[in-house]
DNA sequence: GCCTGAAGCGAAAACGTTTTCAGTTTTTCC
DNA sequence: GGAAAAACTGAAAACGTTTTCGCTTCAGGC
């Protein structure tokens, strides 16, 4: 059996309530301070978590559910938040729901049973739609990456339609004119982008020309090959995420095509292979740094003003040019 | 205030008692159930973690603590150790320690804390002394990846010496022999492939030249930066984890050299875009998967059997070769 | 020297569960 | 039909803390 409050308590000569106060930082003499720290140290004390939550109805705790902890951009979140929540003296228990609605509603369920100060959260679609149609947790929760409309909750996410305009306009500048998207279909994130790449072809007279994928490397290589094995390529491509944007690359280089010449490439996420791979890989890069802590930041401003109005941090995305999207050659374009 | 235990109690005419059987799985006749169920669902009940926990005297939590989350390797561990984990019904802290001693010392103090029922820990140096001279934690921990000798702890780990053996071994029947070593100077794990590497080049009666670089993209691409600014490149390079093999491949590409005609390069941990780049990167792969499910099966089985002999898993790696390692023309070989 | 307020301390209650214990009812077995 | 065993149930204790509530002591102001 651990050592508990008591038998430090009783090692000390003082009374529970006394080495309660002095490893919580209230009015003990001096006297009884040290006494009480010598005896927690022979005693090798380590105070009780659960009891300690139970009793003081506070956790310390936020929760962070993310999609895809193997898809490094919710990595670089993760660190981020973690480092956020290490400085703010909060523990973090980190959740990954393989985009499936369900571990989702389990995970927010058990941080509901963890009594979690709050959460961050990366929903799919499923669950974006639950919450507009009201179903509130019990508990503070910032969305982060995926809003969609999602009324009523604080979020941070990229400007995803100025993103996926920004992509279209660079390509349409470099010469291209058929170009393709590929999107993921799990998050509003892939919507959005999709709806930016839409407008922005509508807008220069061009028809798009919008597919979707489950957001994982295979999903996007099989969709990509079967283009090429239809011999329906576009002149160029742009990937929503960079799982994505792997298997566009992967499914390019199984057919042993290239970058610009074959199909000019552009996606999202600064990863970083995506400057070492052929040509370079032209990207919009995401502040993902900012984004967990901005994250960290709503979530603890709303815990120290519960009824302040919600707000949603938009960040925008930076545009990374790079060789697989260099400038169309003419004469090919007379083919 | 939360619904609780007594609410439903009240609300389905029972004593709390039966509430908890109900939930727990005891022993309750089918009338008193239904009751409870139908007052569980209309109170809106959640159980509290913290009081179960207090109470039951058990976690149902593990830990896992990891130098580097944003390391592919150690997300693709962590997948697998989370997987196995809600196949068990066990929920997974993961703490990330920045490959930092006194963040490592605080999370094994805070696993203490939680009470939790186990740990899966990858270990820097310091800790893995730290273990060797006696410090053993107050709860069953496996270690993985890095266990260095660190004699009683259940461990699984790759076979790192031969590993680094078999790419030295590789490289020489490619026709290489000025085959330079860049290691992690953090973990036990770089030792031991130092190790393997070295003895590999003595055995060729080479000549070894091992160095060390913290384990970050950044740490590896300035060594070999400075290793072509200083004019002594060897034939071949050894990089002993996935981020000094992306820092190397960076530090050549800012050089603007190939591989493998100004450099051969093979490296540890098939990521995704080792193939993708140049002529492909010959890779040792770690069975990432089977280590973290072989982790959570050793911690599992030392918890039913506390007093059993300590055992260490050592897992083979798989060589894939590539083009970066391609035969070394003879003409080269003769300048 | 007395009163007031604050500081320091311990006893005991409280947090929300599970589990033990004892009591009651039901079932089973002869 | 009766006794023994099994099944079911509620009261109360327990888990390890924090916090409330008094009590005592001490300092300061008059």
């Amino acid at each position: 059996m651990a050592v508990s409050i008591k038998d430090v308590a009783r090692a000390a000569g003082v009374s529970p309530a006394t080495v309660s106060r002095t490893l919580g930082g209230g009015a003990v003499s001096a006297a009884l301070r040290d006494k009480v720290e010598d005896a927690v140290r022979r005693t090798g004390y380590r105070p009780n978590l659960s009891a300690r939550r139970l009793r003081s109805q506070h956790s310390q705790t936020v929760g962070l559910i993310v999609a895809d902890i193997s898809n490094p951009f919710f990595t670089a979140v993760a660190r981020a938040v973690e480092h956020a929540a290490y400085a703010a003296g909060l523990r973090v228990i980190l959740c990954n729901t393989d985009e499936n609605p369900e571990k989702e509603a389990m995970y927010l369920q058990l941080m509901e049973q963890e009594r979690v100060t709050g959460v961050i959260f990366a929903p799919t679609r499923a669950s974006v739609e639950r919450l507009d149609r009201g179903g509130r947790p019990p508990y503070p929760m910032v969305l982060i990456d995926r809003a969609g409309r999602a009324s009523g909750q604080d979020a941070v996410v990229l400007d995803n339609f100025a993103a996926g305009s920004m992509l279209v306009e660079h390509l349409l500048g470099q010469g291209y004119r058929r170009i393709a998207g590929l999107f993921g279909n799990a998050s509003t994130t892939g919507i959005e982008r999709r709806d930016g790449y839409e407008a922005a072809m509508r807008r220069a007279g061009l028809a798009p020309a919008a597919h979707f994928a489950a957001p994982s490397i295979e999903a996007a290589e099989q969709e990509i090959a079967r283009w090429f094995a239809r011999g329906t390529l576009p002149e160029a491509l742009i990937a929503s995420n960079g799982l994505l944007l792997m298997g566009a690359v992967r499914a390019l280089r199984a057919a042993g095509r290239r970058m610009p010449e074959d199909l000019a490439v552009a996606g999202f996420d600064n990863e970083s292979w995506t400057d070492l791979i052929g040509p370079g890989i032209t990207v919009i890069e995401q502040p993902v740094a900012q984004i967990g802590a901005e994250a960290m930041r709503l979530l603890l401003e709303r815990l120290a003003a519960p009824e302040a109005p919600v707000r949603k941090i938009v960040l925008g995305g930076r545009c990374v040019i790079r060789g697989s999207t260099a400038p169309r050659p003419v004469n090919e374009a007379a083919e």
